[in-house]
DNA sequence: AATTTACACAACCGCGTCGTA
DNA sequence: CTACGACGCGGTTGTGTAAAT
């Protein structure tokens, strides 16, 4: 047995709004609020429609002070910070963004700016070309590690911290891609040689969590959630950037390095590191 | 000019959470 | 403490339209 509807869906109209209906759910809004009741309130405003939908169409549409229009650059910087930090909690990241919606900014990260950001925006609708061969597993070197600055991390630092959960208590388990979880805490072990082998969390205030089994510590995205194409495009982008990072004086192992990349690539779950927050 | 393709974004769906009786 | 209903969220789908063929 399923779950009951939430509306009769026979005799309600579904599909885009009229101008009618967002003047008729408007005023009834503006005048008599939504009597914190969604559920009954297209039956009071006399609109046949569901109440959710009627909600829907409030929150993103219709309620005073939406922006509508590009995003500026500034809104850009701030979601792509946010989305590396705390994933795809898109109701957090528009409380953040005054007059933007939560729907408009997934809409925008999944159309635009997630290619954006990977320089993979095209410039024509033209279908792009398949994703060419992945270049093999870096030849990593051993170094003394240094100080390393990710163009990433140096924004990251600058975010608000986010309320919950608090540095001093065990993040759950689906945040360990996250990188806010872990601002003011260490990688333990974080010998050079560990790195890509993290099974610890150090927090703080000294308390150690245990990252579960396969669970990486990355720049904060999910590849798991794009499609296959993008996915090896992120990836690469990772990579790249983990190259880079090496370059810069970071140590990794090699051998475990190029299985876990080896690993990764078959998972399709991107393994990478933030270095800057890890420190700090 | 007609058709196809790709994109943008509006809207829907289902599940988890929260408040209340 | 529990059950239930409503809300809110994030993922997914649908639709209109512009660009390409």
């Amino acid at each position: 047995m399923g779950r009951a509807p939430c509306c009769d869906k026979a005799n309600v109209k579904r599909g885009l709004w009229s101008p009618e209906e967002d003047a008729k759910l408007k005023d009834y809004i503006e005048s008599f609020g939504t009597g914190r009741n969604w559920i009954s309130l297209p039956q009071r405003a006399g609109l046949r429609r569901c109440g959710k939908s009627c909600r829907l169409r409030w929150l993103n549409y219709l309620r005073p002070n939406i922006k509508h229009g590009e995003f500026s650059d500034e809104e850009d910087r701030i979601i792509f910070n946010l989305f590396t930090t705390i994933g795809s909690r898109w109701s957090i990241i528009a409380a953040q963004l005054p007059g933007r919606t939560d729907n408009d900014i997934k809409n925008y990260w999944n159309t635009k700016l997630k290619k954006k950001l990977m320089g993979l925006l095209p410039n024509s609708r033209r279908k792009p070309q398949p994703p060419a061969p992945l270049p093999p597993p870096p030849q990593l070197r051993t170094t003394t590690p240094t100080p390393v600055t990710s163009p990433f991390s140096q924004q990251l630092l600058l975010l608000p911290q986010p309320q919950s959960p608090s540095p001093c208590s065990p993040p759950p388990s689906k945040v360990y891609h996250h990188l806010a979880y872990i601002n003011d805490c260490s990688i333990s072990p974080a010998t050079p040689s560990s790195f890509g082998t993290v099974n610890s969390v150090q927090s703080s205030c000294h308390e150690t969590f245990t990252v579960k089994d396969q669970a990486f510590l990355g720049f904060g995205y999910d590849p798991r959630s794009f499609d296959s194409y993008e996915n090896q495009q992120v990836m690469m982008k990772m990579k790249e950037e983990s190259v880079h990072l090496h370059q810069d004086g970071f140590d990794f192992d090699q051998d475990t390095n190029q299985q876990r990349w080896a690993e990764a690539m078959s998972n399709e779950v991107y393994l990478g590191w933030e270095y800057d927050l890890i420190v700090g």
